[in-house]
Formats: structure tokens, C-alpha cells, sequence
DNA sequence: AAAAGACACAACCGCCTTGGC
DNA sequence: TGCCAAGGCGGTTGTGTCTTT
């Protein structure tokens, strides 16, 4: 009934690892590589769950890995991220090198999150109670009036009304707010301007990718360097709606776009640059 | 100096996604 | 197409350390 666990409980050792531990996971993977963790744990000689073993090479043993002494740089970088993306820690870990999803994620909860509330707390006038520890809980998730929801938009096609302005999802347009209560269905991608009109269809995108990989490789090729941002799969976009690629009404576009296709960002710099809604001009449909 | 509380972070848990068959 | 195993992820817990009283 239910789930199997991942392996045996029994006879495994829990809690901190040992040095020889260490030693012993290192060593194997040095010899085997990563990967087949559940039978890993067996065939390195360690008491451990396969899991465990993952989750010690992965943030703590694996080569390159920084610890502690976060910079400011990398704090804000951080601050920026989480307004866009929410508690995806992963995402986020994945733009700063050498730091992993966990630390990343320990930081948040422990310090930044904190932090932040001091400062909103500080704006708006009236005193908030201090935090307790059982508000941390509240303040690491995501606000959720400008998190970006990346998740499962699987896309093959670009259909455009053609009453809409090619360029009417040029990023002027995002400038705009969201309707907040507009829930997406489907692979469904709106621009901001057709969630003015409640008119959700009047965009939809698919591209034959996974939306989360696209802006998940957006946030990373172009974050620090934001003209890289066009690149050719950009430029390609960028003929499209200037009419040099797809003709006709309801253009579908097959093939044309890479994963890493992305709408035109001036640069996710100034995204990010942006007041606190910037996040606001993309949301992909959540998968029901 | 000791106890209590707060903090920081490593590790665990369970759910979800993906890929192979 | 459905099932299952494996991997990945985010939330949560446990525990050692630090700070305050």
C-alpha cells in the first residue's frame, strides 16, 4: 500500500555524516560517477539511504561547492530571484555558482526572509509584530502577487489573433499589471494586454519546449550580461514578429524556436532593475 | 555560571516529474 | 498507454551553537 521508501530504514545510519562517511562517497563516486544512488549506498559499503548519499554529494562533497559567506551581491541576487521565482530554489541555486538549493534555501529562511520583513515593515508605517518562529514559514513562501509560476507549460505551437499587434508583446506591454485573478488553463501564455481584455486567448504559445527550461536557461545565459539575452534563437524571435518569419493568420511556428527561445526581455537586468511588480508581466500556465 | 530561548544549517521526508520498458 | 523505478525538489525537522537573561 502506498509508496514504497525509497530503501530499508533499517540498520542505516541517520544524522550527520562522519568524516570516513565523506571519504567513503567520495571516493566511489571519483571511481563510478554520480547517479544510481539507491544502489550506491550498497556497493560504496555505506550505511546510509540512497537519497542520503545524494543529498551529502550534492551539497556538500561535490566539487566547487562555496560555503558560506554569502556576498551582498549574491544576497540581492538572491532578493531579485525570489521575487521572480518564488521558493524554486533550485533555479535560483542555479545562477549562483557553487552555492546549492539548500543553502540557498536555509539562508533564505533563516536570514533574508527576516530581513526583508524588517525592511516592509520599516515602510509601512505601523509597528508588525516581531517574527516568531512559526512565522518563518509564511514569510518563505512566495509573494504571490509577482511570482512567476514557470512550471509545466509544454508548448508547440505560436497562435496569434491577428487582430493583435505583432509587437503588442514587446516588452513595453509588460510594463503593465497583471489581472491578478486570472487563473491560465492549459499551455496557455498570455500577454498582459489580453489579460486586460479578458481575453485570454488572444495569445497563446507553444513552442515545442518546456517553458520552465526556457526561463529557467533565460534567467541563467542572460542575468549577468543582459544583452546576451539575443541570441540567435532571440533574433529569430525577433524576425518573427517583425513578419520576416511565419505569414497568415493564427501563424504556427514548428521548429523554429529553440528551448532557450525567449520573449524580448531588453535584458532580464532591467527586469529585475524594475520595481517590485516587474514580475508581474509573465505568467505560465500551471498544468492542472 | 547556568538556563532558556533564538538561531543556523544539515539532514530527512514525501510528493512530483521523468524516462525506460 | 500505463506502470514503475529513479531522480529531483521544496518543505520540514532535529540538533548543535550562540546569545540573552
Amino acid at each position: 500500500m502506498g509508496r514504497s521508501p525509497c530503501c530499508a530504514k533499517e540498520g542505516l545510519n541517520r544524522g550527520a555524516w562522519t568524516a570516513l562517511e565523506d571519504r567513503i562517497l567520495t571516493e566511489y563516486i571519483k571511481v563510478h560517477g554520480e547517479g544510481g544512488w539507491r544502489n550506491l549506498p550498497k556497493k560504496a559499503g555505506l550505511k546510509r539511504c540512497g537519497k542520503s548519499c545524494r543529498l551529502r554529494w550534492l551539497n556538500y562533497l561535490r566539487p566547487g561547492i562555496r560555503r558560506g559567506n554569502i556576498s551582498p551581491d549574491e544576497e540581492d541576487l538572491i532578493v531579485r530571484l525570489h521575487k521572480l521565482l518564488g521558493n524554486r530554489w533550485s533555479l535560483i541555486a542555479g545562477r549562483l555558482p557553487g552555492r546549492t538549493d539548500n543553502e540557498i534555501k536555509n539562508y533564505w529562511n533563516t536570514t533574508l526572509s527576516k530581513r526583508i520583513q524588517v525592511q516592509e515593515a520599516r515602510l509601512s508605517a505601523g509597528g508588525e509584530e516581531p517574527i516568531s518562529k512559526k512565522s518563518k514559514n509564511v514569510l518563505a513562501s512566495p509573494l504571490s502577487h509577482n511570482v512567476v509560476r514557470t512550471r509545466a507549460a509544454k508548448c508547440t505551437k505560436v497562435f496569434i489573433n491577428p487582430q493583435s499587434p505583432r509587437k503588442e508583446l514587446l516588452l513595453a506591454d509588460y510594463d503593465k499589471p497583471m489581472d491578478s485573478d486570472h487563473q491560465p488553463n492549459g499551455n496557455e501564455f498570455s500577454s498582459p494586454s489580453s489579460f486586460e481584455n479578458s481575453s485570454s486567448s488572444n495569445f497563446l504559445v507553444d513552442f515545442g519546449m518546456d517553458s520552465e527550461l526556457g526561463f529557467a536557461n533565460l534567467v541563467s545565459s542572460g542575468f549577468s550580461s543582459g544583452d546576451q539575452l539575443f541570441s540567435e534563437e532571440m533574433q529569430l524571435y525577433q524576425q518573427y514578429w517583425s513578419g520576416n518569419i511565419g505569414t497568415g493568420e493564427d501563424c504556427v511556428v514548428d521548429d523554429q524556436f529553440q528551448p532557450n527561445t525567449i520573449l524580448n526581455f531588453q535584458s532580464l537586468n532591467s527586469l529585475l532593475d524594475a520595481d517590485a511588480n516587474q514580475g508581474d508581466w509573465l505568467e505560465l500556465a500551471e498544468t492542472s
